[in-house]
This record gives C-alpha cells, structure tokens and sequence, in this order.
DNA sequence: GTCTATAAGAAGATAGAC
DNA sequence: GTCTATCTTCTTATAGAC
C-alpha cells in the first residue's frame, strides 16, 4: 500500500483519483441504461449495480438523477465532437458521414443513446429536451455552413441558402430514419441503404457520379 | 327513461353501449398519454383521471398495460390504414405522402404515439418492439409492391428491386426523421422540408419536373 | 360496470455509521 | 468515499362493496 493510514499527519493525496475513474464509470454505465431503456424508464438503481456500487454513492457524484443526465449528455456530446474533427471542410466533411455510420453500426451505443432520448424529448416536459434541440439546430447550422462553403468554392451546383438548409435537414432526417430503423431492426442493412441514398445525394449535389468512394474491406 | 329499473324481468339491453364509448375513451387516453410519456412511463393512473375513472375500471377492460398497449396499437393500426385507401396504386401512392405528413402535423397524435414508441422499441424487450418492426416490413413490403408496379407500368424510369428497396427504405427514413425534428423542436417547417425532399425524389424517379402539384392552401 | 381501499413492490432521495 | 438502512412517493394489480 502506497498510503498506510495516518490518522494525524496531512497527505497530500493523488487528488481524486479514484473518484474521477469511478465518475466515468458511472457516465459509461448510465449511458447503456438510458441507451436502452431511456431516461425515464433506466432506474439509478440498474445503474448502480451495473457499477458495482449502491444507489447512495451515486448521489455523492450527482446530485441527482437529472444531474447525472446532464454528466452523461456532456460525456456524449464530447465524444461526437471527437470524432467529428473541424478540419474537413466542405464537401469531404458530407463523404464522411458515412463512417459515421459505420462506426454507429459497431458501436451501437451512441446513436441508440441519441435517438432514444430524442423519442423521448417528443414530450416538451422532458429533461432532455433543450439539449436534443440545440443538438440538431447545431448539426443543421454547422452541415448548412459547409455546404455553402462547399457552395461558393464550386464544389457543388448551385443552390440558394434556403435550398441548403432544407437539403441538409432531409440528410440527416435520412440518416436518423435509417439508424432508427435498424436499430428497432437488426436486420436491415444499415450501411448498405445509407451508402446508396448518401451516393445519391452527392451526386445531385455535385453532377458529378464519383463523389463517394467505393467501401473497401479489409481482407 | 326508457329502461326503468326493473327487478326481476329480464331486460336486452344495447349491448354494451356504455362499455364500448368507455373502452373507446381509455384507448384514445391512453394514445395520447403512451404518445407524450412513452409506454413506460405513462402510467395507469394518468390515464385513468385523464378518463375520470379509477385506475380499477381500465382493468375491467383491459387485463393488464400490456393488454392495453396492444388495443391502443390496433386501433393505431387501424385508423392509419383507414387514412391510406388500398385503391391508390403505383405513384401516386407517394404522391399522396405529402397529404399524410400534412395529416400529421394537424394531428400530432398518431405520428408522436409511432416514434415515441419506436425509440423505445430500440430495447429488444420493449412489448411493442414486434409490431414496430413488423409495421416497418409491412411499409416496406407495400411500398416497394408499389413502386415495382409504377416502374411496370411505366410511371418511373427503369431501377431494379434491390434498388426499389433502398429507395422505399430510404424515403420513410427521410420522412420520420424529418417528422421527428418536428416534434422534437415545432419551429421546423415539416411540410416544407418534406415538399421539397419529395418532390426530388419524385423527380428523380420520373425524369419528370411537374410530379408533385403545388401546395394549395385554401383562401 | 364502476367504485373505494389496499396490498405488494419499486422508485428516487437522504441520514448517519465507518 | 462508500456503505446500510430507511423514508416518502408512486407504481401495478386485486379484493370486495354497491
């Protein structure tokens, strides 16, 4: 043991090392649970015992369940921005969303997360709510912003700014419509139908029928 | 009164009237309370003060919430089949989508009660999870007939049925997603968005310009 | 057919020991 | 910082009066 107990003598300690590995856990483990069954329905008891703790020491982390909500929405959004780098300008950033979905497809926790939350934030009461809002007025602005960059470097046909803003809320209507299918469905070929109307879309955008890359495999 | 209250002869009464316009009562409560809360969290309780009986009189008509959801979900089912007529073929079925996301937007109930129930469905174990699935394949399956038959026709340029399948997938994809930042945020102008992606798709389809007729509002 | 009353359990939250 | 124990509240479901 590094640290023998010492009743009197002030240790300076590794500060908070433990709480903050035990703090992510928890994020990690009330990210499933609100994943899968929502925030309403995950209880901070599955929570805690998925952790491998009781629901107090929860309590000692956040202060409540809707802080712990708000711990894991930070968490989330923190880690689509990650992948998500701001260098890919323009066009290149839209041939992208394909790995995104790829991605998804074998992290399923992510875009379950979301959309679980967002058939939830249906109701205006709900804690998630504003975030998921701002969520997508952020992913519209910033999709928007780039198309119209893409737009005045030629990369595109043109298109008047209202025009973009409605392309861009039919792409990623798309994409969350696919995910939610085959999140309720396994079986459907995610990556398969969103390549094809992905390819689609670049193509009309472009005129041009090479925008997307072939998938290539690893062998 | 035209039935006093006799003792002892036996009276034929209506069958049941009050036990129907009752029954039908909770259904339409308990649709607009599964709609907001999601089946878990929407309780018996606010259904029944909704209804303005006690909690004990939706057992009467219903064995358990389970039993209630799947009354709930066939009267869904059966109202929105009653809206898209089987005599609309080939495509100008999706032509008339448009009219059905207008629908939705007067009527907000059918359309939140689907996707709320569908983000929850993302559980393997949510009640409901089966028969969103089997309405997915049931729309797919329909969709795609139809689409298959307005390019034997003639209606659309030529595609073969791997493709009519992502096309079908990818439209209702489309037109969740965007029914979805619609109830998630009411800012968004859901007939607008959806008018324009259609009418794209339906141009591409035909090779035609003049598919989808202009929005008539009335004066 | 509908009610009151209540059983049986599970939820979020908290007090206080260690 | 984590625990046990407990409080209050809210859920589903049922028993039995009317």
């Amino acid at each position: 043991m590094r640290h023998t107990k010492t009743s009197k003598t002030k240790v300076v300690r590794g500060p908070y090392k433990n709480g903050i590995r035990r703090r992510r856990e928890i994020i990690e483990s009330a990210s499933r649970i609100f994943a899968s069954h929502g925030y309403n329905s995950g209880t901070l008891r599955q929570i805690a015992k998925e952790v491998g703790v009781t629901p107090a020491a929860l309590a000692r982390h956040f202060d409540d369940k809707e802080g712990l909500l708000s711990a894991v929405l930070a968490n989330w959004d923190s880690q689509a921005r990650a992948r998500n780098p701001g260098d890919v300008r323009g066009l290149a950033h839209f041939v992208r969303l394909r790995d995104a979905v790829i991605y998804n497809q074998a992290n399923r926790g992510l875009i379950e997360l979301f959309l679980t939350l967002s058939g939830e934030s249906t109701n205006p009461k709900h804690p998630a709510r504003e975030f998921i809002q701002q969520r997508y007025r952020d992913v519209v602005e910033k999709g928007a912003q780039l198309l119209r960059e893409a737009r005045d470097a030629g990369e595109i046909l043109w298109m008047d700014d209202e025009t973009i803003v409605a392309e861009i809320r039919t792409l990623y209507a798309m994409m969350d419509g696919i995910q939610l299918q085959w999140l309720v469905d396994p079986e459907v070929d995610l990556v398969g139908v969103f390549s094809h109307a992905l390819s689609i879309i670049l193509e009309r955008w472009t005129g041009r029928k090479d925008v997307l890359p072939p998938l290539v495999t690893r062998t």
